[in-house]
DNA sequence: CTGAAAGCGCTTACAG
DNA sequence: CTGAAAGCGCTTACAG
């Protein structure tokens, strides 16, 4: 492949203009840009990124670091990242590592990132200490989505707001015997979701005065299956809810799950609400508070790409509204 | 950041020397090695990877061209490719590049690889012929999955085997009025999996001296609501199969659904059958034919880096095996 | 086993 | 508006 001084050579100019005119910088007259441009058209010429990288200390390269992509959550981030980056003329490096506690330790070390981006995108990831550290020395942008960061800029929704807004839809259908599926077998103080989704289920029941049974909150993992497990635990009793707020969809679906497996009809025998809006929630008519996944991918990048750009973006929570999906999976109590 | 150069006055050696030292290059001696070890540990070096690529040529970075992140089939495969990478030290460019024809065409251009990766592998992407010409001249290893190129390996499933393993169990099991639901709205000749997965019911029917009424040959796009659309349009006929076979199990569960919008009963007034192995399968008792996905991709990635390692890997397509999961959405028919 | 030096292919002040 | 030259930070024959 051709270099940047074929081009120079056939264009009749220095290296420095070839460089100059290519990347559209100013002070290049028209008569040599379009030179230039011809003899590069010609010649095929595609700059060496490590070179120029190497040159100019940019690499126009974004670390985004996640636990898992199989996940509906993440994959739907990571979609959405990824548009705004390509739209921009970045590309994403992305670092799938898992979300084992310790031995991960390795695996986000200082050689993965060092040099090799320009900014960092944390999608949802409980950080160890050590690697805040490393990020903080690496000196460049970083943005989280999920999980909020002394340190930097974070998207997310308000966890405590959603399932808050799913009980109080089933108080306001007239359900007093309420449970909650959460998705946190081990709750853990740096990943505050599962424990604030609990919290907001637990805040509305208070403030209209009910009370909720220690039996009727049960925990799963996040998963379908999970929830069909602690589904089936929870609504197979003879004091079983009438209604039930799972933390994701994926949980309510297992309830679902449960719920025919038991002979249960939703709505009339249990309501289920979910979070998420989840693309099966639609399929299984599955009422739900929306958030919108894919835009938050999306808006934590285009904070990152500020960042990169030279702006300030401070340190705040940008936290996305969430809406109620009405759908057939949530009734009024038959037997009040 | 320290450098090389900060590295080797430490230690007083040369530069060359802290660079084979520190990638365990032999011909050093063990005395020099622990000197230049315990100074670039001391300054906390890491070098460069944009001066080294430049410098060595390799990058160590491996382009992964997928069309949507979001689908289950392609978040697996990422998952595993991405695994195996990271365990032999290499990076994950991440090209999510849509699946939308001519559109697409300036994506994937040369200034996105050209002496950015060292290899790239391709997940079941119908590639445009420029894009097949961009990729051979690039001169570097790579690996497809799904769909079969003559320049390349590439490891995938036997697709035709799949449904065609599927019809079989149902005519095994006494059906002989058999549905199929496809994946594909516009077929076209680049991108064989729906093609051959609608052949494989066929054959099969034929084997078995079975008709098939067009009218009961449907074609959705692969998600579940268009397995609910058109499922709806099946099932909903007063001469509706008795089984159907799904091209997918995301197809499948939008079939489900369409039996208990129609208050039909699974398996008892119509059999499903699909193919993946879906996470949700489980849930909702769905038989299906499981493939191996996040073994694909692990399986595409080893062979990926023998090729990068200068190995000769061929151009042969490596087909993995499927096998039949028995679970409770297929039984013998009730009125034969 | 080790070092001096060229080279990878760009970008960027600096000078004009 | 343009060019000569230094520099980015490594690796790699080559020589010893």
């Amino acid at each position: 492949m051709s270099r940047i001084e074929d081009v120079a050579k056939a264009a009749g100019v220095s290296t420095a203009t070839v460089s100059r005119a290519l990347r559209g910088l100013p002070k290049v007259s028209e008569q040599t840009r379009a030179k230039v441009l011809a003899a590069a058209t010609e010649l095929e010429y595609v700059a060496s990124p490590t070179a120029s990288s190497l040159a100019s200390g940019k690499t126009h390269v974004v670390g985004v670091v996640v636990p898992y992509v199989t996940r509906w959550y993440f994959a739907g981030l990571i979609s959405g990242a990824s548009e705004v980056l390509r739209e921009h003329g970045f590309h994403v490096l992305l670092f799938d590592v898992g979300d084992e506690g310790p031995q991960r330790a390795l695996l986000l070390d200082s050689r993965m990132l060092f040099k090799r981006v320009d900014a960092v995108l944390v999608l949802s990831l409980r950080l160890h200490e050590a690697e805040r550290e490393l990020l903080c020395r690496l000196n460049i942008p970083v943005v989280t989505v999920g999980v909020p960061d002394p340190n930097w800029p974070c998207v997310r929704i308000d966890d405590l707001g959603t399932t808050q807004q799913a009980t109080e839809h089933l108080i306001g259908l007239g359900h007093t015997r309420i449970g909650y599926i959460g998705g946190d077998t081990v709750p853990s103080m740096d990943f505050p979701t599962p424990a604030d989704r609990a919290r907001g289920f637990r805040d509305a029941m208070a403030r209209h005065g009910l009370d909720v049974e220690p039996s009727s909150v049960v925990m799963g993992d996040w998963s379908p299956l999970s929830g069909l497990t602690v589904g089936l635990e929870l609504l197979g009793r003879p004091d079983r809810p009438t209604a039930v707020v799972a933390a994701s969809d994926e949980l309510a679906l297992g309830i679902l799950a449960a719920a025919r497996q038991l002979g249960l009809r939703v709505p009339q025998d249990v309501s289920v609400v979910g979070i998420d809006d989840h693309e099966m929630a639609e399929l299984y008519g599955l009422t739900t508070i929306a958030q919108p996944v894919v835009e938050q991918g999306r808006m934590a990048t285009r904070l990152l790409l500020s960042a990169v750009a030279g702006l300030d973006t401070g340190h705040d929570v940008a936290t996305v509204p969430t809406t109620l999906v009405l759908r057939t999976s949530t009734a009024p109590p038959t037997q009040p």
